[in-house]
RNA sequence: GGCUCCGUAGCAUAAUUGGAUAGUGCACCUGACUACGGAUCAGGAGGUUGGGGGUUCGAAUCUCUCCGGAGUCACCA
């Protein structure tokens, strides 16, 4: 069916043309939701047409209004309030909405993906393979499994990929720290799950280290010298030279601590439900990109200093000196990235997008690889699009590894769980299902909290994370929409045990106000969808969810569904209920959030 | 210091991208259940949108300038 806003927009161009003999661009037609404390469904900012009219911005509005109510039917009324134009819209048209979206089910909203659709790639998640998630790669993991999702239901193929950095001195160090400390220690014997042992020795490295460096400051060293020549980091950087030069034993355990640390990463991804198309690891990336920054050198794109070290010269852009290549000709993290960016590209040619979701402490890593690729003459430099989000932090400050604050991604999916189990078990609604249904239960309940406690805030801001209170089953929460599903649910449920099918029309039943008030949150849902999408943000998708679910609960509140006696009111109102529960599912299931059908 | 981002009620957040009297949740008061599921609903109180100037019919939104916070300016990733 034709959106309302598509036909009133039509209708506007040929009002102002008729009544003004002017034309006027469809971008300065503005269509907004009438505010609740008007009258009407639909507002037209009429503002931008009183200079064509050369009258006042009520006889503007009037004129026109009177114009749109003559040539759309479904156009049942209208009033002015200064330079709005506010339109009522009939009960049959909100009724067709219902009706149109209830004939597409799951898919109502969605764009599909075909054989033409274009191809995004969103890289998120990339952690380091030295110690385990916290509440900051959850952060990433939430966002990026949301965005692809949403990307997807936009119409775009989507490839969801995770860049593992699995080399460098960070495991070299977590590797130095087990042969030194471990005693042959694993994941089995020690009964820990696998990043979590090799985070163990991660810190172990630490904790040595700071030791030496007190040690070396007093003997008499600068403070600078010792953290320099430490014999512990020596010996870390000695073992990342062996890496470098395939040092049979090195690789080895090399090999064998980053699986454990895949088994334990493997376990938390499962749990958080989130999934990758394509691995990519660092060990297999990290040479690339070296000859075209040496192509940048021949092209003159690129400078050489006296020590052969490479640069790109940014300051004309306002920003630094980048360096691409040491003195000894090895790469730094710009120049890899430089590299799997040309190499996607050339992997899948048309790519309108490449999406990274990395922290907001990049963005200056993200400009500055945007404007060498630029330079380099990659059209396609302006693809990347750096999803930035921001930091979290807890009640007294930021989290810090080395200060043992952060909050661990696998502690605190338990903690939640607890938490859910506690609540659910008071309330006593999931008496008479077994051990396992109420568990799974409890964990959807538990993962739906904490992931829209992340996503309904915009991604890039910093957001604040309060153990003990940030996390809330009631008021704008996950639970709260889950709730809403598993009570609709309950009503369908009832409805089929007494035989009542859904509804395909209205019938002659005209919907009243508050069953209308949905129905147009309802409408919104794909502009919500294309929105989030457009934004790169699912705290769109999070707050619309939210709207919708307010606005249902409140009808429920107002009318009664299977106790209604008049019939056709009945079954409207059940084939209402059904749609919202569609959407829910539809928009959580964006949000990356099952919702459960009963709780 | 340079660049980037943020600042909305005690706390946490929204505002259809420049539109009407800035919405909402927690917490705090007051109401609604012998229930189509109360993890709900209705009402109350709480704001100079960090301060000040500018742009215009109209600014939380754009601009300038201060103030406060974060990040970054690595031959780390």
């Amino acid at each position: 069916m034709i959106h309302i806003d598509t036909i009133i927009s039509h209708t506007l161009i040929a009002a102002i043309s008729d009544l003004y003999s002017a034309s006027i661009e469809p971008n300065t037609i503005q269509i907004q939701e009438t505010r609740k404390e008007f009258v009407g469904d639909k507002t037209i900012v009429v503002f931008p047409f009183v200079r064509i009219a050369k009258k006042s911005p009520e006889q503007t509005a009037t004129e026109i209004g009177t114009y749109l109510q003559n040539h759309i039917p479904t156009i049942e009324s209208f009033n002015v309030v200064k330079g709005f134009l506010n339109l009522s819209v009939s009960a049959d048209y909100w009724s067709d909405v219902l009706f149109d979206a209830l004939a597409q089910g799951e898919e109502y909203g969605k764009t599909a993906v075909t054989n033409d659709s274009e191809t995004i790639m969103v890289e998120y998640s990339s952690p380091n393979t030295n110690k385990p998630l916290h509440l900051g790669h959850i952060r990433n993991n939430v966002l990026g499994y949301s965005i692809a999702n949403i990307l997807e239901a936009n119409g775009f193929k989507v490839i969801k990929a995770n860049l593992i950095n699995d080399r460098g001195i960070h495991i070299c160090k977590s590797m130095l720290a087990w042969k030194k400390f471990g005693n042959g220690e694993t994941p089995e014997t020690a009964q820990l799950k696998g990043d979590h042992l090799v985070g163990k020795y991660y810190v172990r490295f630490d904790k040595e280290y700071k030791m030496q460096i007190q040690n070396g400051i007093a003997a008499g060293e600068t403070e600078e010298y010792a953290k320099e020549h430490a014999p512990i980091m020596c010996q870390a950087r000695e073992l990342l030279r062996k890496w470098e030069a395939g040092d049979a034993e090195t690789i080895e355990l090399w090999n064998t601590m980053n699986s454990w640390v895949y088994d334990g990463f493997e376990q938390t991804y499962t749990r958080m439900g989130v999934s990758f198309d394509t691995i990519y690891y660092e060990s297999q990336t990290y040479l690339l990109g070296k000859q075209i920054v040496l192509d940048g050198l021949t092209n003159g794109v690129l400078y050489a200093k006296d020590d052969g070290s490479i640069w790109a010269d940014l300051t004309a852009e306002g920003l630094d000196h980048k360096l691409l290549l040491r003195p000894d000709g090895t790469s730094v993290y710009m120049t890899q990235d430089i590299g799997t960016a040309v190499e996607r590209f050339k992997e899948f040619g048309s790519m309108r997008e490449l999406v990274y979701v990395v922290g907001n402490e990049q963005n200056y890593h993200f400009q500055v690889l945007q404007l060498i690729l630029k330079k380099l003459g990659y059209s396609w430099a302006e693809r990347i699009y750096h999803m930035s989000y921001g930091m979290v932090e807890l009640p007294d400050g930021k989290m810090k590894s080395r200060e043992g604050t952060v909050v661990d991604a696998d502690d605190l999916m338990e903690d939640m769980n607890k938490t859910a189990a506690a609540i659910s078990t008071e309330l006593g609604k999931l008496d008479g299902l077994t051990p396992e249904e109420t568990h799974s239960i409890h964990e959807i309940i538990a993962q739906g909290a904490l992931k829209y406690f992340i996503l309904k805030v915009e991604p890039r801001k910093t957001m604040l994370f309060d153990p003990k209170e940030s996390i809330d089953f009631n008021g704008n929460t996950g639970p709260f929409i889950q709730y809403t599903h598993a009570r609709i649910c309950s009503v369908l449920r009832k409805a089929e045990e007494q035989s009542i099918a859904i509804p395909t029309n209205a019938g002659s039943y005209v919907c009243n106000a508050k069953e209308q008030e949905v129905i147009k949150i309802l409408a919104r849902y794909k502009e919500s969808i294309q929105l989030a999408s457009k934004e790169h943000a699912p705290s769109h998708i999070a707050n619309y969810l939210y709207e919708l679910v307010k606005s249902y609960n409140h009808f429920y509140h107002e009318c009664q569904i299977l106790n209604e006696q008049d019939t056709q009111a009945q079954l409207f109102r059940l084939a209402l209920s059904k749609q919202i529960a569609t959407v829910i599912k539809s928009g959580m299931q964006l949000l990356g959030i099952t919702v459960p059908e009963r709780m």
